[in-house]
DNA sequence: AATACTTTGTTTAATTCTTGACAAACTGAA
DNA sequence: TTCAGTTTGTCAAGAATTAAACAAAGTATT
């Protein structure tokens, strides 16, 4: 009720705003107008101004917006004061890289474990943490807690350890596998990243680009 | 002319369009309409007709659509009967991952090269290819012409090595850096990744579902 | 061959998203 | 303090996207 519902496009550009007002902070902008910001994000400032007040009224007329006050403010908006407690699953090429280079503390995550099926990778360090194997799953989240999950194991185990994740109180899944994660139950928070469909649209673009520039 | 450019929405479509109906091809599926397809992958039926109808007419009223001959098509569409000629630029963990994870074959690519920086990791081996210096870039895409790269480089050295690469003939960038890659060129297809606003966009959904169930 | 059923391609309607416009409110200089 | 200039918040128009509806064209069964 106290915000009826938050279109999805304007969620998909916050953390991009967010970025950009991190750069600008980062630049010494103490106050930016919507224009400027329009200019330098490709965006019009009509709809920057609109997305902005779905939140409230961030700005002053005459003025703008202050860059590091309307960072902070989307920056709750987005949860990122928070650190919730986050696993990986699958500590594979791809699952080490993402631990490696994300910069979860930022993302409003902590990330405190680690677990795969492989023997060799049992042991084995990531960052600060030591992959465990997935029989110390349940005993793992029954202590610490984690409240959200990267997937990233082969697309067969997926479905199967969504449902034990679930039932260990995982309640948002960054999914990093071909599968297309439905979110059954209510209450589960869902980001599905498809690497592979990223590239596919990349290659519509390159073999379809001529139509575009005859136009 | 031949097509009055399709638009985003349906391009981003096309990849999990594709995806759905190899898995329904492996599953035996030869024939499906509009309406089981769209229970499968939860759009409307509509929606699903509408968006193979921007390319032909793919289907047979009362029969639905030929499972492997539409794939083949929308393949076609994406250009994934090419292998267009692809380079890695960034050999760190980040880009590793992605040399080793993606199947570039079946995405229309070929990674043919990949180029680090440091040192250390010049000489290394990632699957087939072995790392090599930046210093060898002009000399390698003059020769091979590679026409697609993938950034895995720091947000700092991205922008002077994009100019650096559409001067060697690159044109196409899938981009994994934090850098927001402008198409200042024409004929250059950009696929921006950010898994950073992927991971904050997760940390909004999971902070506010509650104000979705409410309602 | 005839009939009931299915399903597409396409038109029309509804909804959602984006842009344009402007009064109200503030800034800053004179 | 006054006044010209700036910029927001918001409303309304416009565009784009999605969904519904239905005739036309096929299938399949009798």
């Amino acid at each position: 009720m106290s915000k009826n519902s938050i279109s999805n496009s304007v969620i998909r550009r916050l953390p991009r705003y967010y970025r950009f007002l991190g750069e600008l902070e980062n630049n010494g902008y103490v106050r930016i107008s919507s224009r400027e910001l329009s200019e330098k994000m490709g965006l019009t400032a009509s709809q920057i101004r609109q997305d902005f007040n779905c939140f409230g009224e961030f700005g002053q007329q005459g003025y703008g917006y202050n860059v590091s006050d309307l960072r902070q403010e989307i920056g709750k908006i987005l949860g990122l004061d928070k650190q919730t407690p986050m696993i990986l699953l699958g500590a594979g090429n791809l699952g080490k890289a993402i631990a490696a280079h994300i910069d979860f503390r930022n993302k409003g995550f902590d990330l405190i474990g680690a677990f795969d099926i492989n023997e060799e990778l049992i042991g084995k360090e990531i960052g600060e943490l030591k992959v465990k194997s997935v029989d110390e799953l349940s005993s793992f989240c029954a202590e610490n807690k984690p409240v959200a999950a990267i997937l990233c194991v082969p697309m067969q185990s997926a479905e199967k350890l969504v449902n034990t994740l679930i039932e260990c109180g995982i309640q948002a899944f960054w999914n990093f596998t071909h599968y297309d994660l439905k979110v059954a139950h209510k209450g589960v928070a869902v980001e599905n990243v498809h690497l592979g469909d990223s590239l596919t649209t990349l290659s519509y673009c390159l073999n379809n680009m001529e139509d575009k520039d005859k136009k």
